[in-house]
DNA sequence: AATGAATGAGCGTTCATTCAT
DNA sequence: TATGAATGAACGCTCATTCAT
């Protein structure tokens, strides 16, 4: 994996006024590497990994097969690198948020809101779909995301949750031993929806707030 | 099917009153078949439905490629029957729990059991990840276990749960409309291991039960 | 080729009072080979040598696939002896009727009509279509019909012919010179019945008919 | 078409302009076409269309065996182009001869000429007896074939015959009833030559020759 | 003798990757 | 840089042949 360097953040900045030819260069490149990767995403979404034909991703970005091997080493580093383009900004901004100041009501909400929407409403949604079904013969993958989002954002989590104990705002400590609990009905969602939305379409939000009662302790509707 | 090889060898010599012809033959053929399925379920959960070799589950049950053919139509209906052979006797086994007659606590703490010995203690959590990973792909296979599986086990603990709530076992409505949300440490478990167990094991009963507190309002070791 | 003894004139004899054992079995064995082959000629005409399978053969035989390795030393056997049996009775009976007496027009006629009675209405229309197809591909078999039909029936004919034209009875001696010329028209009725009597079906023994006309120098019907 | 080899590699020095490129790459298509479609008449001849590998037509076509597939969808459309592009050509310039205007005498003797130098002196002999043999087993070949040759060249050979009867030039309507008569002995020479030309080589154009006089009533040699 | 399960070589087809242009 | 024709290893599946019963 990795290798690439991450191109992103800086082309966000570039070009404001005419750009130098070599940006104007790069930045054709980033567009084709864009296109080939949001191509890709399609591809590997409908298909997984190994059905996928990158004669398909190249027909789809527009460009000649061999083009994609001017982006990407091969087949697997482009799975990668899709992987990677669309998770290090989500992980990024969650770890950022001043977690302590909010009442734990509020970051529960919040989570449960960027999920929905920042996740389950977007392509996103099919990335982590695709780190659920591929990961366990990505390895390198697994360990990208443990090590990207888990290992950030799971101690983060797990303190607020523990100072939420402590204030008081939870009574129980289990959210704070199994942090994945916080995240199952997620990934409940991801993997129902991708299953099952045929026959019994499932109301996320709905799933996830219910969630938050049960945690909170609240009754909510009987 | 349960535990793999053991059952096999032991069965030739079982019969002791020399069986008819016909008799070992079936045996023979139940065999061989209960072999190619056990490879094939090592195979397919180690690399996936595309990316597993035919030749390789072959090599790994002990006989020719061609062999495989006499069994299954093709790769696609090895794989679906693999997955059927292993879910359906489950399914009928939870739903016929006398869940009414005990109390609730129990009810759960025997789902929890249930799922702990019964599947991620064995093969069927192989099974599970393969409909996990590659249900979306294969319609046929995610209605399959919607209809044997969910449609069956999930009206049952619905009802329960109702009765749960009218009874005053539970003090919220959410699992009732959402019997998902008891499922979901489950899910949770079995994409977690998948992926992380290297980085950082999940005690998946300290899981299940850890949720169970939760759901049942027990303030549990904080 | 060859290898196998021609138990077909001896079976005609067989069985008329209780025949002894070892004469009932060969009598099974004559009634299973005659199985195999009839099944064998409907399929190899159906698709072809190379096309057709053994399976289809042994079922169509209602016998099991090993069995036809009993009776033929393999599949190119098996076609071989198919062939044999049906040409070599056939050829016996031309070279055997006395030309020489009958004039030229009844000869005719008589080859016409064994054609049209004796191979096209019957099965043996279909082994001479394979022999037409397959033969390039079997030199053995090309060979066979060569010695067994050809290399018998051509002489006498050429010699019948020459005679004709001496007494008179044909005005060139083309046909003498070139027998095949007499077997155009049923080479190409087995040709063209074979491709497009679905577009435009053939009268054959009016085909044969108005060839005679043409060679007879008769004016016909205009 | 026409001859094979030489073509090619002559072609590739002809243009003297310096060709755009894309001219070049449709030449080299175009070759290498030429050059898979020559390796399956010659296998496909050789072994019929069920036995032959296309690892062979690849391997005379010096081509890698995937090449195949850019050029034609699958095997058997490799084998109907192949039909279609030999006899296309032939058929249109049957039909266009401006038959009414020469003695019929002229008609027939062209009619031999061409089959003798077009078509048995050329490969495309080869593919009349692959139409002979393999049509039976592919319906859509035989079709093509009555549809582009038989029902093009049979109304207007009808029509000629018919009115070489009307002029006195024929003296029997035989031939016009059955144009099949006509072609019956080119039939039978590429039978014959398939089967038994080892053992006993045809004289092709004396055969058609010795035809035409007898069809002509002319005495010939005796 | 008869069976039919088992074998495994063989073939058509696909597709990731390369490379001449 | 971009192309897309070409490659050839790989794989699913078939089927003639064998052989234990």
């Amino acid at each position: 994996m990795v290798e690439r360097t991450p191109k992103f953040a800086v082309r966000k900045k570039a070009a404001s006024t005419r750009p130098a030819p070599s940006e104007r260069v790069d930045d054709r490149r980033g567009e084709r590497r864009e296109a080939i990767l949001a191509a890709a995403l399609e591809e590997f979404s409908a298909r997984g990994f190994a059905a996928t034909r990158l004669d398909d991703v190249a027909a789809r970005a527009g460009v000649a097969k061999g083009t994609i091997y001017l982006y990407f080493e091969d087949k697997e580093s482009l799975f990668q690198e899709l992987v990677r383009a669309m998770v290090v900004p989500l992980a990024g901004s969650i770890a950022a948020a001043p977690l302590r100041e909010m009442p734990i009501r509020t970051v529960l909400d919040m989570i449960v809101e960027a999920f929905v929407t920042q996740i389950f409403a977007t392509r996103r949604k099919d990335v982590m779909r695709l780190i659920i079904a591929e990961g366990p013969r990505f390895p390198k993958l697994a360990e990208f995301y443990y090590r990207e989002v888990i290992a950030r954002v799971f101690p983060v989590l797990r303190a607020r949750l523990k100072l939420a104990v402590e204030r008081g705002e939870l009574h129980h400590g289990a959210l704070a031993r199994f942090p994945q609990l916080l995240a199952a009905p997620a990934v409940m969602a991801l993997v129902w929806s991708g299953l099952f939305d045929r026959f019994e379409p499932l109301d996320v939000r709905g799933l996830l707030r219910a969630h938050l009662e049960v945690l909170l302790g609240q009754g909510g509707e009987r």
